[in-house]
DNA sequence: CTGAAAGCGCTAACAT
DNA sequence: ATGTTAGCGCTTTCAG
């Protein structure tokens, strides 16, 4: 049997046994059946997310998986389009009551979480959150990473520090921004609007390559720049590259994310750096203490991050 | 019921609208424990390959997980290490017998191969095989993919073409090696060892970079270039770059895969693209009609290329 | 053409 | 501390 007190350890060994030598393993079928438990986890992100040629949720999900292993779970995962209509149809394991808990990867469409809260299923959050009193979630420490990219441009001997960020609305760059102020604010740097570029709206590196030029066209005299993404860095740094600008020269650039190519650009770029893997591990392990009513629903998880210096961030001339 | 012949058609109307009436959806477990199946179907490739920047296998897995919607099945994706050792677990999923069937993706170490063929799964390849007699296959139609690259060198005025490769021993990387010669020899020029690198180890940036080096230090002449894959492409473009090779006006140069960054790349890569997801998809049928007893084992399906023409290739002076 | 019943491999409740 | 049994929701077989 499976871990049941009663059973004397003399028994418990004989079995463990007999499992060994038959290569025993428990019908997952007739189990789920009795205990009406399928032993499967939903995890669902948009299909644009999926297939960035960054990793990043790649990574998480393979962090989730994992895990899986330790906890006997197994992964399910599915794809919902990222302008996802009423119409469309939910992912099947849903409609089949095929999972026992389900991970949502990334921001996915709120009319999506809209149509799937009346299933009721245990649920938890990983890099993003619409509502984090009801669902655990695993985040990235945005904030505070936001607020060291900052201090490590101030450190350097910079004065004004730009922000160029997208989709402001978005919480995790929300919080970076946040970061930004913060860190500006403390040090007596006085902040301004005037620095920051906001309302461009996907963050990547054509929308970083626009803020840049749109930054440097206010001709105010900026020395350094904070980017909300590392997408978005590089195409600054592709502007500052056509307009003659030198980096780390003439003026330094941080990112975050420390996607892959980071370390390969020229300059390497200076970025915040966070454990891809080890956000899944943290969100496997949220829904199956969910599921096991471990926790309370409203646990959140911060993953810390790290400062990764290269050349792309020198102190101010 | 579900599509037995002997009920009639009426009856068949009024327990399909009890269905949708019921929002009833039969149970899988129950389903499994008597006919012995899972509806699972496990999908397996190397931790590096899931995780490489470009979604090659995100996208094939994709594919997969589409074309498993409509055949009901559910896609199970894992990872094993790409130095595969004998001491190693296998994937839980086929311990426990909790898959019907398996999609290898990509290459994978001969001794995991070696170890799971005692399980007799059914089983089918994708990017990659080891023996194709016995297991259904889905490729990329390398050598006919390759031909088309150098033939559109070829009509471009070149006659003095290189190949760099790496890995040669790959299955893909042979085929499209083939291709070049063959179109060399159909179009009488000569063949000579003098123009192909083959001997990197990875298909790889670096790999590509170091072979462009060596290829231009025997100082042959050469005009064009046919990568292996964009990867190397890439990292050839890059030496070229740093010794003010011009592309394409002193060397022109095409790779294979269309990844993403090749179309922003300075200039553009002409490459070779494939539909990824299409792959996913015919291997999701393969394995599908393999189940079925539809397919003897055999079968092969080769994926169309498309050449896509950029400005990394030009006419010969 | 349709109804009835056995049994898939487990878990949980009950008996010993 | 261990043995026995009902029943989870289906599919398949057999009876009508």
């Amino acid at each position: 049997l499976n871990n049941n007190p009663r059973i004397s350890p003399e028994t418990v060994l004989k079995v463990n046994k007999a499992i060994k030598e038959l290569n025993y393993h428990p019908s997952r079928s007739a189990r789920g059946l009795v205990s009406r438990k399928t032993g499967n986890i939903g995890f669902i992100l948009t299909e644009d997310h999926f297939l960035r040629s960054e990793p990043f949720y790649t990574s998480v999900f393979l962090g989730t998986e994992f895990e899986a292993r330790r906890d006997e779970y197994y992964v399910l995962l599915t794809t919902i389009s990222s302008d996802f209509k009423n119409s469309d149809p939910l992912p099947r394991f849903i409609l089949e009551k095929n999972i026992d808990g389900l991970i949502i990867a990334g921001k996915v469409p709120p009319l999506f979480l809209k149509k799937i809260s009346k299933y009721e299923l245990p649920m938890t959050f990983v890099d993003y959150y619409q509502d984090s009193d009801s669902y655990p979630v695993v985040l990235v420490d945005n904030l505070a990473g936001g607020m060291e990219a900052v201090n490590h441009l101030i450190s350097l001997g910079h004065k004004k520090i730009s922000f160029i960020g997208a989709d402001i609305d978005h919480p995790s760059i929300q919080d970076r921004f946040s970061g930004y102020k913060i860190a500006i604010e403390r040090a007596a740097l006085k902040f301004s609007e005037e620095f920051c570029i906001t309302d461009e709206e996907y963050p990547n590196r054509e929308s970083g390559y626009n803020a840049a030029k749109r930054l440097l066209e206010k001709n105010n005299g900026v020395t350094a720049v904070f980017a909300a993404n590392d997408a978005m860095a590089i195409g600054a740094m592709q502007y500052f590259h056509e307009i003659k600008l030198k980096v780390p020269e003439d003026i330094s650039i941080i990112g975050f994310d420390n996607v892959d190519i980071a370390k390969e650009l020229v300059p390497p770029l200076t970025t915040i750096g966070i454990s891809t893997i080890d956000m899944g591990i943290e969100v496997m392990r949220l829904i199956s203490d969910l599921l096991k009513n471990k926790i309370k629903t409203a646990k959140k998880v911060l993953i810390p991050y790290e400062l990764i210096v290269r050349k792309s961030t020198a102190r101010l001339k």
